[in-house]
DNA sequence: ACTATAGTTCGACATATATCGAAATATAGT
DNA sequence: ACTATATTTCGATATATGTCGAACTATAGT
């Protein structure tokens, strides 16, 4: 069928599902346009965004974007590490590279 | 934020969407996998499954399978075509394509 | 200790989803 | 016309989701 197994479909199917909602979307890519390209396999925790400018940009209620958050941490899209009152967040580039070769035919 | 606009942000939201159900990621991938590389870009209807098949491989019941078949051609991740009794479906390679380049960075 | 700022958790609500089985429709062969 | 096969549509049901606002927790600075 695919050379996939059941449980990493499975795996996938929830990535999807992390970024099946707009907002949350929106999220992700906000902070991957600050991963340029280059830095893949290079974790960079200087490139990352903390929730409240998240809040902003995407127009959602900070809860919301706490929310949307943990579920993409859930999944390992993303990463976040508490810098003072801040956190800090940033995607995994290995992540980006799993999807990058899904779709690779 | 990144150089998607809203409404192609959205689109993609919803090609996530159609692919985070593990049954419907099964489908897709069970399309993909007769679309050998070198193939993308060629429409290719011989390189193709039907319901049934699809059905028997997802052991779900058909009208489901049928069900989620029309959501991934909503969204436009495959095309389908009636030949006799029976639906052919396959997935659209420039679909897959711009999805790949959706995680290239 | 007090205050301001940042983020999280909780409860509530409305809305969407996946799935099944039964009934309906479409096509092909006799 | 009848029958078998393939798919779709419909109705029902259970479950999950996105969002908000209020209350709570954590950290930093005074």
């Amino acid at each position: 069928m695919s050379n996939y197994s059941v449980g990493q479909i499975e795996d996938f199917a929830e990535i999807f599902k992390a970024l099946s909602n707009p907002n949350r979307l929106k999220i992700f890519l906000s902070l991957t346009s600050c991963c340029k390209p280059g830095t893949v396999g290079v974790i960079d925790r200087d490139c990352s965004v903390y929730i409240g400018e998240l809040a902003d940009e995407v127009a959602v209620v900070k809860s919301t974007v706490s929310h949307h958050i943990k579920e993409l941490k859930r999944v390992g899209l993303i990463k976040t590490e508490r810098q003072g009152q801040k956190i800090a967040c940033w995607v995994d580039p290995e992540m980006v590279e799993a999807l990058h070769r899904f779709f690779k035919f």
